[in-house]
DNA sequence: ATCGCGTGTGGCAGAGACTGCCACTTTAGG
DNA sequence: CCTAAAGTGGCAGTCTCTGCCACACGCGAT
C-alpha cells in the first residue's frame, strides 16, 4: 500500500512542527538565564542537536524562537471579528475576538510565561514583537472600517484596531509578570474596559448610506 | 583669551550635531530611493564624506539615521503632561501634551514627511520606532498612574499611555502620506478623538473644529 | 536490488551591521 | 614649540543571516 504523497506531506509537517517546537524550548530555556543577546544561535542549535544552517531553516530569525509565526492567530482573530454580529458596538466585538483568542490560543502555561517575560525583558524582542503584531493591524482594519460610520473611516480603524492590540498586548505582559493571579481573559476585559468609542458604542445615529 | 572647557565642548556638540544632520539628510535621501534595505552603511558614510567607523560613532545603529533620539521629546511630554492640571480629564491632559510636542517639535517641513514615509514603509525601521516610543511609556505611566483613582492603577495606567503613543503615532503616518491636507495637529486631535476614559471623565468637551 | 527523485541536512563562503583596538591627525592651551 | 585631549579611520573580529553545493535518506518505480 502506498501512502498518498498529501499524507506524507502532512506527517513531514508534523515532524517539522515538533522539532521546531523542541528548538523554541531550548533556545527560551538557555535566553532566561543568560539573556536573549548573549546566546548565539550556535549555542542554541548545538544544544539543540542541529547544526547552525538548519537552525536558520527552521527559523528565519533568531527572534522567531521566542516570537513564533503570529499569521495564522492574526487570520484567527479577523474570522472571530467577521463573524461578529454588524448591531454589536465595535469594541465589544474587538473585544470578543480577542476573548475568542485566548480561549483558542492553547494552553497559557508556564512556558508561554517564560517566553512572554523573555520576550518582555529584551528590548529588540519587544519591538519584533510589535512589528509581527502590526500585521494583525493590515488584516483587521479593512473589517473595522467597514463598520464605522461617517468620514476618515481609515484613519479611525487603524487607531482603534492598534489600541486594541495594545489591550492584548498589555494583559498578556501583565498576565505574565510573577505574581499575578488572574487569568489572562480577566486581563484582557480590564483593559479593554479603559476605553469607550463614542462614535459608536452609544447610539449608531449617523447614517451609512 | 582663552575659551573655557565647557564653551569648547558646547562648540563641539554644535559641530556634532550639524554633522549628525547631514549624514542623516543623506541617508534618508539615499532610503527614499531605493529602500532602507538596499543601501549599505559604507553607501552611506561615502556618500556623507565620513569612514564606516565614523558613522557609526555618529550613530549607534543604522536606523537610528532615520528615527533619531526620542528621549529628549519624551521628556518633553511628560513635563507638559506634570504641568497640566489634576482637575483636567486625563486624556485631555495627554491629548494637550502631545499636541504641545508638535507645536514645539520643530518646523514640520518635506524633510520630516520623507523621513517618516521611509519608516512606515520598512518593516524592521516601524518596529523599532515604537520600541523607541515604549520609553515614552516608561516616563509617562507613572505619572498618569498618581491620577488614575482605584484599584489596578498601573495596569490601567500602561493600557492609557500606549494608547496615546498610538494615537500619535497615527497621526503623524497619516499626516505623511501624500496627499494628507490636514495638519499634523488637526490629525492628532482626530486620533484622540476616537477614545473616552470612561473612568476619569465625564464628557470630553470639543474645544475645536 | 537498483535507479531516480524529492527532500532534509550541513558545510562553506560571503555579505552586512557593529565593536574593540590602535595609530594617526587635528586642535587648543601652556 | 610642545603637549594633552579629542576626533578619525583602518584592521580584525563577532554575530546574524543567505546562497550554493554536495551528501544522505526514504520511497516509489523499473
Amino acid at each position: 500500500m502506498t501512502s498518498s504523497p498529501a499524507a506524507r506531506n502532512v506527517l513531514r509537517a508534523i515532524t517539522r512542527e515538533s522539532v521546531r517546537a523542541h528548538v523554541a524550548e531550548v533556545a527560551i530555556e538557555l535566553y532566561a538565564h543568560r539573556g536573549f543577546d548573549n546566546v548565539t544561535v550556535e549555542e542554541v542549535a548545538a544544544a539543540a542537536g542541529i547544526s547552525t544552517r538548519s537552525f536558520h531553516r527552521y527559523f528565519p530569525a533568531k527572534e522567531d524562537t521566542v516570537i513564533g509565526d503570529p499569521g495564522p492567530w492574526g487570520e484567527f482573530v479577523r474570522d472571530e471579528f467577521a463573524a461578529r454580529p454588524a448591531e454589536e458596538p465595535l469594541w465589544r466585538s474587538l473585544h470578543a475576538s480577542f476573548d475568542a483568542l485566548l480561549r483558542a490560543g492553547g494552553k497559557q502555561g508556564e512556558r508561554q510565561k517564560r517566553g512572554l517575560r523573555v520576550l518582555t525583558s529584551t528590548a529588540s524582542l519587544r519591538s519584533r514583537h510589535i512589528e509581527k503584531h502590526l500585521l494583525w493591524e493590515g488584516m483587521l482594519t479593512p473589517l473595522v472600517e467597514a463598520r464605522l460610520p461617517g468620514l476618515d473611516a481609515a484613519l479611525r480603524a487603524r487607531v482603534i484596531v492598534q489600541a486594541s492590540i495594545v489591550c492584548f498586548d498589555v494583559a498578556l505582559a501583565a498576565w505574565a509578570v510573577a505574581g499575578e493571579k488572574r487569568s489572562p481573559r480577566e486581563l484582557l476585559a480590564a483593559t479593554f474596559d479603559q476605553f469607550d468609542i463614542p462614535a459608536t458604542a452609544g447610539a449608531p445615529v449617523r447614517d451609512e448610506r
